[in-house]
DNA sequence: AATAAATATGTACCTACAACACATTAAAAT
DNA sequence: ATTTTAATGTGTTGTAGGTACATATTTATT
């Protein structure tokens, strides 16, 4: 920072026509849904000719008025309606041509939405739910984003309670482990992973079954209050905490 | 990115001057090292009158033609001489009013050097390593991006070999448990220490030992050298392979 | 030769995880 | 009404890793 350290407004205004502000800033969400028991992203046709026929993620440039979050909530809230969602920064992409138009960096979110509480106007702009395993090919880098996104949602699904926006407020432990399945993209033992779950302590049980399954009914569970909406707590390292200052 | 998709060159152009592209890029390295038992930060004196007598971390704005982890390479080169080092982004941060001249949107990396391998003109620049748990105030938001660096670093020092840079080439297990304490900022037992890290099969015993310490000298090892320089694998989840596409 | 201080290694206990088995319940079929 | 089916719900065992803790060994110092 130094370079920037050393301007005052005026210089700033100076330069402000140069090359160095000849960056665009976007973020980019990866909206992940979970229906007919796939995780599936939010998608938008391309309409650059470049990228005829394939699919980009959704995002926007960064307004100067707005701060990062407030940019990917506003994409979030635009397209799907919602903003009361679990959104999570992942990383900046920012390759030199990642985008043919000029150079843009953009700062990658993820986010989890429960496809049944908005009002998507699916049949109007282009979008689109893809399931995430059926993805080849994608516009820009956003392949790459995605994958890197997912990842760090596998890494963190087991640690935080964040999955719970994409199940009904009442599930069974089937239900959410078809989630983990879908989201882990590999089967796990139905056993141990209602242990892993019950260690955890994240769920009440509520004293329902389930009633609309053509078998057995499961105990219905909700989701502690105190876990709602963003529940991401750093986990402490060795058990022991951390100092800094 | 549908704004952006929709923007063929010329567009870009008649509004590469607009508020858009008012915002500037920069990347800022939280660079560490390890001296004197203690592991430290290479800051800069803050010349903006809004941060007098306060330290900021070394960065700068991105050039158009260079991408991020470049420009990161370009700081750590013109600070400390040094290129060959483990490097790795952790977080943007663009919260509106962080940088008093403008807005500057910043992408955090830290690195880790060791202070033996470079020359640093130290008496020049007012630059200055500064311990970690001494830092208080910064200019910025740079202690909540030092923190942030930090937890990360922490986070990833058990599982990855990635400190070895911050030591000699032959080394101790106690140069390195006192290495990692400084990290972690609070002590380890040694025997479990010796054990984890045994486990990891990072290193190779030299079959050498210490001869400049005031009492038994300890064996001496090296990294083992598949993970020297940058180190990073990611970790598997649950012990089996994630697929995505 | 005795002392001090650090190295090097080992044990016991507990928790977590993976692989695996069996009894129970409710709906559906006979 | 009884049987069958398919899922739920709860164990057990073996293994690996983590934490707390003790003892013997080696070198420099006194």
């Amino acid at each position: 920072m130094e370079k920037t350290l050393r301007l005052k407004t005026a210089e700033i205004e100076k330069i402000s026509h140069l090359d160095y502000f000849n960056i665009a800033i976007s973020v980019d969400c990866v909206i992940f849904c979970y229906h007919e028991k796939k995780l599936k992203v939010l998608l938008i046709k391309s309409d650059l000719e470049e990228f005829e026929g394939l699919y980009s993620l959704l995002g926007d440039l960064i307004r100067p008025d707005e701060d990062l979050e407030t940019a990917s909530y506003r994409i979030l809230k635009d397209r799907t309606g919602m903003d009361d969602v679990y959104l999570e920064q992942v990383q900046a992409f920012g390759s030199i041509n990642r985008h043919p138009s000029g150079r843009v960096i953009t700062i990658a979110y993820y986010s989890l939405i429960d496809i049944k509480h908005h009002k998507l106007q699916l049949s109007h702009h282009d979008l689109h739910w893809q399931p995430v395993n059926e993805i080849k090919k994608m516009a820009f880098d956003h392949k790459l984003i995605l994958e890197t996104c997912l990842a760090r949602l596998q890494q963190q699904v087991m640690d935080y309670p964040i999955v719970f926006n994409l199940l009904p407020e009442k599930f069974s432990l089937r239900q959410l482990q078809e989630l983990y399945e879908a989201i882990l993209g590999f089967e796990l033992d139905r056993r141990n992973f209602r242990k892993k779950i019950s260690i955890k302590d994240w769920l009440v049980d509520i004293e329902e079954m389930e009633n609309d399954v053509p078998h057995r009914p499961g105990k219905l569970y909700k989701l502690k209050p105190e876990f709602k909406k963003k529940g991401l707590k750093k986990k402490s390292i060795s058990g022991k905490q951390q100092a800094v200052s």
